[in-house]
RNA sequence: GGGGCGGUAGCUCAAUUGGUUAGAGUACCGGACUGUCGAUCCGGUGGUUGCGGGUUCGAGUCCCGUCCGCCUCGCCA
């Protein structure tokens, strides 16, 4: 029995709209909720399908059965979305039943009808699946959309997740523990949100974007298995799927290495899957993130289709064009994807559309060839002469392939023909449904260079542990040193992501200093942190699983509002409440604030 | 901060190259109807075309600005 199927009889309710079947026929029943739909046939007969969180029961007010004169006339000015709440007797239908509805058998004979509250000016029908608003006018009135079968579904998935998640959890030993939600601000990583403190002029606290120091020192402090449902703030700009705010099951372990969390979270997934969906996920696949980044141009690869990349750099150094020669001379790379006959469906017009495509991602261009009947055809064709059997044969090419090229420096060759890549199979249709392909990533580099800035920036933060055998490269080779951090990713979309932690303050130190954090800006930032390493740390390490993403693959959903019940739009504002506001000086004034912002005309 | 798409009745959408009184479905209101289940049938109300300016004899349509929403690059240790 779940949440979903159990009693909710109440003082006003014997039953829930999903609960009366044949066996309750003759039965005395009283039930409550909103008015699905109406169908009126005058004096003498009216339908209403009533509707609650848990589904829908026909009532018929009919003149001949139970119901008087005036319960009909108040039945028939009954109207979409009103809460009434009626009592009958339970009967077998007299039209047949209805095989649309689990109560499809049976309906409700009323014999007292009340209406809690009439329902006025709706602004869209939560009923009307096909002409469902615009998010804009959703968002306004969440109470109405959230409403609809298909909210009230992703709101219990959520939470069937969420349980799923505490149940394996606590069953292992761990203790749900919060953590501040006002906190001490920390450099770098995303931008905090702000909120000053009256008590302490001039100051101000963040909001956590993750309690990652905290769960750090509950192991310090002796917790050894701590999770959290922890809300997340980081003020970035959001995408289809992330936002400002967002949940993560954040989780840290003492005493363990990169394989216990692994093994651990492999199974807590595989529980997920299987409470939630009854899908086995079975064993989860490992891949570096080295050969991530070489086949599929991405940290996060999906691997439910091909279309891998292949470097040509050295074929495309013997051909006279000079964009792949000048670009080799230069160190850089050409690389190489092949969409398999699909010559037919990427047109020129398609393929000249993958170029700005691909610029957004750094590259400068994106050469292009056919091969029909033998040959290379369109785009850069005529370059290719001198490679064209080797290339062939390298790409194994067949009359119909398309093939793209990437041509710069590594990194940017690689992103731009990995997202080339989901970009095109996305349009080709070549990504098959109902798969679910987990892999997690492991032995990422500790650091990578910024050009920007000209300095070293941890890849996933700044207290992942080096692995042990490359803790002299820290000095000798930084950027070759790899990390004991992992990601859990599913259908090309990161999940999870995590690390075995530093414990010792020296190897943190160590780290701190090749990230260009001086000791002292160490002290006043992570003070407490050295300090509490410095007094009995054990190893640890752990890992955060967005649940908004998790929920996301779960509902088969591309948009994180979606399952968020309150969720922000792309500026921040909630739409429902109207947030953020202005405040009043006084209030500013408490909290010895004064807004610089001018309105301009 | 940059690029793109969108905003017309409460809601979903239409409106020829700029051209008469901006239409349809649905919701809502009124009427008919005793077995419907997207009930049906008849009638009706409903519009500052997001907002401001401009071009024009004439703007929902073209131009400029602005607001809002969505996608995206940057950003997201």
């Amino acid at each position: 029995m779940t949440t979903a199927t159990c009693s909710v009889n109440t003082t006003l309710r014997t039953h829930h709209c999903n609960e009366l079947r044949p066996e309750h026929v003759g039965q005395q029943a009283t039930l409550a909720g909103w008015v699905d739909s109406y169908r009126g046939h005058g004096g003498g007969l009216v339908f209403i399908d009533l509707r609650d969180r848990a589904g829908i029961t026909q009532v018929v007010f009919d003149l001949e059965d139970a119901s008087d004169r005036a319960i009909l006339e108040a039945a028939d000015k009954l109207r979409g979305e009103d809460v009434i709440r009626v009592s009958g007797h339970v009967r077998r239908r007299d039209g047949g039943p209805n095989p649309k509805l689990e109560t499809g058998e049976i309906e409700l004979v009323a014999e007292k009808l009340e209406v809690l509250n009439k329902a006025v000016g709706l602004p869209f029908q939560p009923t009307d699946s096909d002409n469902l608003p615009k998010e804009e006018i959703r968002l306004q009135r969440r109470y109405l959309d959230l409403r609809r079968p298909e909210m009230q579904r992703i709101l219990r998935t959520r939470h069937e997740v969420a349980q799923s998640m505490r149940r394996y959890l606590d069953q292992r030993g761990f203790l749900e523990i919060e953590t501040p939600i006002l906190c001490k601000s920390t450099p770098e990583g995303a931008r905090d949100f702000l909120v000053p403190s009256r008590l302490q002029p001039g100051e101000f606290y963040a909001l956590p974007q993750s309690p990652q120091l905290f769960k750090q020192i509950l192991m310090v402090a002796g917790a050894d298995r701590y999770f959290q449902i922890a809300r997340c703030f980081r003020d970035e700009d959001p995408r289809a799927d992330r936002q400002a705010e967002f949940t993560q099951l954040d989780i840290e372990m003492s005493f363990i290495g990169v394989d216990d969390i692994v093994d651990m979270v492999s199974d807590l997934f595989r529980a997920i899957w299987r409470d939630v969906l009854g899908h086995e996920i079975g064993e989860i696949p490992t891949m570096s993130y080295a050969e991530a980044m070489t086949r599929y141009g991405s940290d996060r690869p999906d691997t439910r289709f091909g279309m891998e990349l292949t470097d040509v750099s050295e074929l495309a150094a013997k051909t006279d064009f000079k964009v792949f020669t000048g670009t080799v001379a230069e160190g850089g790379v050409v690389q190489a994807i092949v969409a398999r006959g699909a010559s037919e469906q990427l047109t020129r017009k398609i393929t000249d559309g993958y170029a700005p495509f691909v610029q957004q991602f750094g590259l400068g261009g994106l050469p292009v060839v056919k091969l029909t009947d033998g040959a290379f055809t369109t785009g850069v064709a005529k370059f290719l002469e001198p490679i064209a059997d080797d290339l062939k044969n390298k790409l194994g090419l067949k009359d119909g392939d398309v093939v793209f090229f990437g041509v710069g420096k590594e990194k940017i060759a690689q992103r731009g023909l990995g997202e080339l890549r989901l970009k095109i199979a996305k349009d080709l249709g070549l990504i098959p449904e109902g798969m679910w392909n987990f892999l997690w990533v492991i032995d990422f580099p500790m650091i990578e260079w910024n050009e920007d800035e000209q300095r070293w920036d941890s890849l996933h933060h700044p207290f992942t542990a080096p692995k042990v055998e490359d803790i002299p490269m820290l000095e000798s080779s930084p950027g070759d040193a790899l990390s004991q951090a992992y990601d859990l990713v599913v259908n090309g979309s990161e999940i999870a992501g995590g690390s075995i932690r530093i414990h010792s303050p020296e190897v943190q130190s160590k780290v701190f200093s090749l990230l260009g954090i001086s000791e002292r800006e160490a002290e006043i930032k992570f003070g407490f942190l050295l300090n509490a390493l410095r007094h009995g740390a054990p190893p640890h390490g752990g890992i955060a699983a967005g649940l908004d993403r998790v929920v996301m693959h779960l509902c088969g959903t591309e948009n994180i509002r979606d399952v968020i019940a309150f969720p922000k739009t792309q500026t921040g504002a909630d739409l429902m409440t109207e947030a953020p506001g202005e405040a009043s000086d006084a209030q500013l004034a408490e909290l010895h604030i004064r807004s610089t912002y001018v309105k301009e005309d």
